[in-house]
DNA sequence: TCTAAAATGTAATTAAACTACATATAACGG
DNA sequence: CCGTTATATGTAGTTTAATTACATTTTAGA
């Protein structure tokens, strides 16, 4: 009679996500079986790719305790379980930040570089909404070039984007160190958009730059952290708050935002552009491909 | 119109569902394979909770065969040809949905481009595990310095890259057109590891530049898609599967992958090396913040 | 403190995945 | 057409993973 507590999950049943199961019937398992869900919980990537015997390992618990572990959790076995967890890992919202820690092996810390980026880019969606996009384009439609601005890291950031937005057969160029900067935003016209990449926002040269081409009438857009001087200075901001450094081995996610960002921006500005745009993209794609497939 | 035609068998299929990935494979697959590969597209459902012999039984070849197969498509075994198949399973065919399609407004546009980000990510997660990213770190621990190789697009990854390695105090330099690409090879020591990335694999001048590296005892790590020409020259092969371009719209979202791969090697590599790296890269980060924090 | 129930572990069992090697089949050059 | 080589496939054995049966420990309640 009462052995059927176990099972009662069956009726409460709303949510898919294995993981949210989990923890809402960790309440209703024995102290071994908690341990084994505490874990999957907290490294349910590792979880993935563990076998029976490194799950034990890794809880401190015996291997048919996993098992009971999984029967608890209303799948057939261990196989089954592995399954879900496959299944739920298919759902971004499962990942969870990790750090990387110098103890960590190969396998381990690569798969944390890997779902921290994929954390980074599951937080930028969630900030989409706030981002002046449709603002953004706007102003790139008309503009007579755009100028993609970034120093050091952010330097590369700059050149993809304007490798990006060239196809589009708009004019466009970079301006990569102190020096392009200043230059080029001394003689900015009102019909040209700046588009500058900065973790902080806060190199004299480069706020002292583009307070200038502001001044000229250009248009700023900036990928930066709000607060930042940049951001004062800009016509219009994205939320790209600076990189965590709580750790050395902390990769550079914030940097694929970016990017990410502005393949948003390039394929917005495509489709506002239109046919002529669509056609230029088309034609820069063909100029690769045909190279390449003649060859045996 | 014929380029075009010659293009389709080659990359036209998507590329990301597995079974795709496994019919555009199937010309290369011998007889028996090939009816296990039939067998799979044709049962996905019930392959993916299928043993090795169960699968050997209904296609009437010997499990050594299926597990042949398996390493075929690229896997390193049936454990994980299964992970692959439930993690397809999971999105089916819905990826035309997730195109950017001419009549999308900005904001819808700019979401979907995210969430197929995102998706490059979770998919790269999934591949991970067949990846060789120790046998590439032990290779790179005792390298006299990297040389990180891209053309193009893939060229600004290669940069990228190459600033990301030079911090853990390792020399690195890059080589992002032919001329430099053959040079540089030509001179090519067995104790200097290329870093490579290629989205097809197949500049006929690239290759070749590998190929010669390679016979002069260099290590070869390919960031590019595994069937590729590049793939074959290669010491160490990362899958990196060709971008989808069904659509003009399409993303570059397969360059997010290849960043956060070498992100992970960087990492990795930075564990292996120890404190000396670790100091580094402290050293490196103190350059940059120390300068802007004392300003006002 | 004793007993019954639940929880957990040990050791043996079964089944799955994989390897090494042997055999067959196709491909090729004379 | 033969022998030679390469490729493809299968057989049998090995290793590893998953599961079961049973023994031991722990806990809760009388």
């Amino acid at each position: 009679m009462q052995e059927n507590n176990k099972r009662k999950d069956k009726e409460g049943q709303g949510g898919n996500s294995l993981v949210k199961r989990i923890e809402r019937q960790l309440g209703q398992l024995s102290r071994s079986e908690k341990r084994v869900a505490q874990w999957i919980i907290e490294n349910v990537a590792s979880a993935v790719d563990a076998s029976i015997s490194e799950v034990a390992e890794a809880t401190q618990v015996s291997e048919p305790t996993v098992i009971r572990f999984c029967r608890s959790m209303g799948m057939t076995g261990f196989r089954d379980l592995r399954t879900h967890l496959i299944a739920a890992m298919q759902r971004p919202d499962n990942y969870l930040h990790n750090d990387v820690a110098s103890h960590d092996d190969t396998d381990d810390a690569v798969v944390k570089v890997v779902e921290s980026s994929i954390r980074a880019l599951v937080d930028l969606r969630t900030l989409l909404s706030g981002m002046p996009f449709q603002a953004a384009i706007d102003k790139m439609v008309n503009a007579r070039q755009l100028i993609f601005v970034g120093l050091g890291a952010s330097g590369y950031v700059a050149r993809d984007a304007c490798h990006k937005f060239f196809r589009l057969g708009i004019p466009c160029s970079t301006a990569l160190d102190s020096q392009t900067i200043l230059q080029q935003s001394a003689i900015a016209r009102s019909d040209e958009v700046y588009v500058v990449i900065s973790h902080m926002g806060e190199w004299a040269e480069m706020v002292d730059g583009m307070r200038c081409a502001r001044d000229r009438g250009a248009t700023i857009i900036a990928l930066t952290d709000p607060v930042s001087s940049l951001a004062k200075v800009a016509t219009w901001v994205f939320d790209c708050h600076p990189p965590e450094d709580t750790n050395v081995f902390t990769p550079m996610s914030s940097r694929l935002a970016q990017l990410t960002l502005l393949d948003g921006l390039q394929i917005g500005l495509a489709l506002e552009l239109g046919e002529h745009a669509e056609e230029n993209l088309k034609l820069t794609k063909q100029a690769l491909y045909s190279k390449w497939s003649q060859d045996p």
